[in-house]
DNA sequence: GGATAATATTTACAGTGTAAATATAAACTG
DNA sequence: CAGTTTATATTTACACTGTAAATATTATCC
């Protein structure tokens, strides 16, 4: 089925995907255009249109990739029984190593620009990322705890501190000076919880 | 000196970010391109590779100029002896509202992919806005307040915060649902400080 | 006032995304 | 199985982008 000999690729959508990821991951976001991730796929510069339609259709479903990688960044090394704790620990640490990791990736995942951020596929990914960080965001306590919506204002708290620190870092505006060695839990203040 | 019909514009270089500003405030950060620039100001698409070099040059230069509207909404609507709690909730207030209301500008300004992360100007006014959090971040007082770099830390701290929340709200992911009435401060604890 | 530098234009070119027409192969239908 | 339809990929063409080289115009300096 995935004979580069056929005329038609069999599997061209998710070799695309993988092109463009490649690409990030090797040359950077500059280098991300829709005729290169079609020449990584070994297919004519117009075969995408098929499966995306347009660039910024190819541009969301590698952002929407880069969301579920993101997803199993933040669950990685987690034992099945691990406590809320853990879990925010690995969460947090995970998406700031990520977008470290993959700072062209991370740019694109954020870039409204780029993407059609009303793609369905990007949609599902993104809100699956953002309910791991609802998650561990439960049982804070503090001087809301009794406002209204206040897991609401808990979660988007948390999420707005570690995309802060994450895209901060990976954008290379921490890198002066004693900046560079910080992690996020010595930047932020130890909140309580009830674990 | 401003005369249209004269073959040396007189202030090009000022005239081509105005441009670039207009464009983003009017189309977005995709139509913001050189010629489109270059037309903006009445002149050749090559002129301004004089002043420039090149694309990122200008838009490092429009960057710039970013930052430094940012610093001064910062620090709108503040008494010449205003308390540093007053100016602490100008400062992180403002930081969203700009952002909010100048998305493709604060997307160029957080895109190293565009901009020459190494112009002199840019790094100038990235340093000033970035002063101005580190100013509204002394006195606080937390479980970090006798850490070593406990200063770096705070300011860090309130950059990423401020950040974070900024970008999460002008790129759209807050607006689902009850999240896009929610501002700063009733997302993040109330910290205390030494005022 | 004449040389020199600064600034702007014209022209050319490789690279980009998109659309239309065409070609190939798979899937469906009787 | 044969014929039709649909899905997929290619070829070709085009407008737009940034950049470079050669040229033209004006300002500056001695």
């Amino acid at each position: 089925m995935t004979d580069q000999s056929k005329y038609h690729h069999g599997n061209l959508k998710e070799a695309l995907v993988q092109a463009g990821l490649d690409i990030l991951h090797q040359q950077g976001l500059a280098a991300l255009t829709l005729r290169a991730c079609a020449v990584g796929a070994g297919v004519s510069h117009t075969a995408p249109k098929n499966h995306f339609g347009n660039l910024a259709g190819l541009m969301s479903a590698i952002a929407a990739r880069g969301y579920q990688r993101l997803t199993e960044t933040m669950q990685t090394g987690l034992s099945p029984d691990a406590s809320r704790a853990d879990r925010r620990q690995a969460a947090m640490g995970g998406y700031v190593d990520f977008a470290r990791q993959n700072p062209g990736l991370f740019e694109l995942m954020f870039s409204p620009q780029r993407t059609n951020s009303d793609d369905p596929d990007l949609l599902h990914h993104a809100g699956r990322c953002f309910a791991v960080l609802c998650d561990v965001s439960e049982g804070l306590i503090w001087d809301k705890s009794d406002a209204p919506d206040a897991a609401l204002r808990a979660q988007i708290m948390h999420w707005s501190m570690v995309h802060g620190f994450a895209q901060l870092s990976a954008s290379g505006r921490l890198d002066k000076g004693d900046m560079k060695n910080l992690e996020i839990f010595d930047v932020f203040p130890q909140f309580q919880y009830r674990d």
